[in-house]
DNA sequence: GGGTGATTTAGACATTTGTCTAATTTTTCC
DNA sequence: GGAAAAATTAGACAAATGTCTAAATCACCC
């Protein structure tokens, strides 16, 4: 448990608090198309992203549509679900190889309510998701199909290589055939 | 500054605290077109709608676009301007005459490091306001304008009925033609 | 209460995006 | 290394949405 020691340490915790933080963390391996969380099941951890690509998607008629990828370095969890321990509508799995750092809610919560540094921590990362999240809502509004890509194209170059298209497609609201359209023009 | 205890009251607080809360609240009423916060200045203070409706838009290129519109009992601010207080991209005005309870991030700080309870109450009001902003971002993955629209019509009439139709055309994510043709379809 | 400006609707046409399909290229796996 | 599956591209047409414009309706103000 050796990195997630590291990682608060990193994050500004003291020692002691950064040991104490890393025993409520159990580390988990998945292999490529393992689900973190499946629609229908309550989201029992939060995860940090340690490894690897995950896919948050939604059943459609039939149809997965995907919501948002996220990567090394990310948190993982079905917001919803998680925070108010309800089943999710959601499901997110692996799309490679990954490794995880995970906590239970009830950790979670003890944590917060035990340690005033982590509850601020926790506020902080809070705050980030919220400006993450409110930031990825404007450009549905703000920019068309063609402006989101090169948005992508920008920001995250790493998608691009590791994520297939058609994952990116349904990721930028537009379908495979119509974001090989932009594909092209930009060329 | 009765009506905040009152607000604080029911959110749970104790007399004593929720008088100590309302003391950091100034109330301030805004006239309609009245700006709450300005593009390009920083959003200095979160606030509750105690009264009217407020338009959040960006300026692009000369044109005003609408990403979203808050309404009584709903939250104020410019978000990523307000929790790392740099000057906002976005304008947020009063759409009617309104009234506000409105606090500095100083102060909300200064609470937040102050009281454990009322630390536990924001972290409650980020996870509340994650939840909906991710709702509502899916909503443009996952929908199209006129499944937009007939969610908006379902869960909150009152925007309908006081919000003039091209601003709902604007947080719709359509040109007010478009949405003109949606509702023509609907009868 | 009537004029003025804002709001809403809608026609005609252009552009964007989706659907269906098939060909081509890339990846995977034994 | 090669067969099978998956991913990517693209043609042809359909549906959705935007642009420009004008008429009709509504709201507001003196």
């Amino acid at each position: 448990m050796d990195e997630v020691q590291v990682f608060f340490r990193q994050s500004g915790f003291s020692e002691e608090i950064a040991v104490a933080l890393s025993e409520k963390f159990i580390e988990k391996s998945f292999d490529k198309g393992d689900y973190f969380v499946l629609e229908g099941k309550t989201n029992t951890h939060l995860a940090y992203i340690a490894q690897g690509i995950f896919q948050y998607f939604y059943n459609k008629g039939g149809e997965e549509i995907t919501s948002y990828i996220a990567m090394e370095g990310g948190f993982l969890a079905s917001l919803a679900s998680f925070m108010s321990q309800t089943p999710a509508s959601e499901n997110i799995r692996a799309l490679t190889p990954a490794k995880l750092w995970m906590i239970s809610k009830k950790n979670l919560d003890q944590l917060i309510t035990q340690s005033e540094e982590f509850k601020s921590f926790y506020i902080q990362i809070l705050e980030q998701q919220i400006v993450c999240i409110d930031k990825s809502r404007l450009d549905f509004i703000m920019l068309n199909a063609e402006e989101r890509y090169e948005k992508m194209l920008c920001e995250n170059v790493t998608l691009l290589q590791q994520v297939p298209l058609q994952l990116l497609a349904s990721m930028l609201g537009v379908t495979p055939r119509h974001l090989s359209r932009i594909r092209n023009q930009i060329r």
